[in-house]
DNA sequence: GAAGCTCCATACGGAAGCGTATGGTATTGC
DNA sequence: GCAATACCATACGCTTCCGTATGGAGCTTC
């Protein structure tokens, strides 16, 4: 066996464990010993695979993004069609998606640690790029492609973090088309 | 003298530091003990003006609405003209504001407590209100003023959260004319 | 099969915070 | 001017958590 592999498989673990109760009470409550508790261990286990608790919370960041945006991008990345289509894409996906994610403990831990807000930061960028790119390939200015991508991507952004995101998947459906309704209504018939 | 003023008064200094350290560092940095250095006192005072720190949390959302969200509405109900002007009124204003609010601190806390949620949903729904009434005063069906003043009031929340509003007071300005545009450009000439 | 390595348990010292008990000082009421 | 009250300091026990030290069981390697 690799023994590299099953070492970071562990560490994996960990950080999966600390990721989850984040997501239920924050960054703050991450310590290693109830940590340990949830995961049936003890704390020795702990200071093996991490140097200190600095340590966890350091790698946290980067192991939300590999395990939560990145997959999403990548699956956007393979829609096909026009960009409009490609926004309609996106909207359906999102809408199918589990709406109780980890982007909002995350965001909570960037109001108060400026690595954290600096990795959320740059995923917010690379997802209203993502949007950005479609709008101007629709035809708009880079200014306003550029602020239509805000309102579009604010509007995920509020959704969530308000926690007004409807439970029904028809009514989250619905509620994209109006979306895309309004900030596409204007375009050229065929950009 | 009035006793129970001045009781109140030394409260809500409490209050107050309570909710400047929950800016800065969030909730769970809201200790009685750091929180009595920072006041020059030491917690015989605290325990003296609250039951336990718990009392102290759970009055921290009711002063949070009392000192930022009543004044600014009751600000924006005074606002002369038709819906439109009332709407670009609230914009301009809140470009003069300073955005470094309390109100992403209440957002981080209300993720992780049922209580603080419902004082912030509430908050949520008076703002959005506002605008609704605004959208459907200006001829939108109640369903699209609803819909509209959700994307109306999420790029505010999106903005905040994100950290991406603009330094520049100029810069906001213009991004609040950008949004009006967009949000109010197929009204009928005079609702 | 002995030595080494991996992974975890146990035990300890120390810091930080909570809440209480108690005493002290200034102010108020009468 | 004296008791009551308001407000705060000090001191204590308790709990939770951090990080380290140490030991031990199981697997590897040769």
């Amino acid at each position: 066996m690799n023994k590299k592999r099953d070492q970071s498989q562990d560490r994996d673990s960990w950080l999966s464990e600390a990721l989850e109760l984040m997501r239920e009470r924050g960054v703050d409550h991450v310590k290693v010993e109830p940590l340990a508790s949830r995961l049936g261990v003890t704390k020795g286990s702990f200071y093996w695979h991490f140097k200190n608790r600095g340590d966890l919370l350091r790698s946290l960041p980067e192991f939300w993004v590999r395990r939560q945006t990145d997959p999403v991008l990548a699956q956007v990345a393979k829609a096909e069609g026009g960009p409009v289509e490609k926004l309609r894409a996106i909207l359906e996906f999102l809408a199918h998606e589990d709406p109780d994610r980890y982007d909002n403990a995350m965001r909570a831990w960037a109001q108060f640690d400026t690595d954290v807000a600096k990795a959320v930061a740059e995923v917010d960028d690379r997802r209203m790029a993502t949007a950005r790119v479609l709008f101007e390939e629709a035809g708009l200015s880079p200014e306003d492609a550029a602020f239509r991508a805000r309102l579009w991507y604010f509007y995920d952004v509020g959704e969530h973090v308000t926690g007004d995101t409807p439970a029904d998947v028809t009514d989250r459906l619905h509620r994209a088309a109006q979306r895309l309704k309004l900030l596409t209504s204007d375009f050229p018939k065929n950009g």
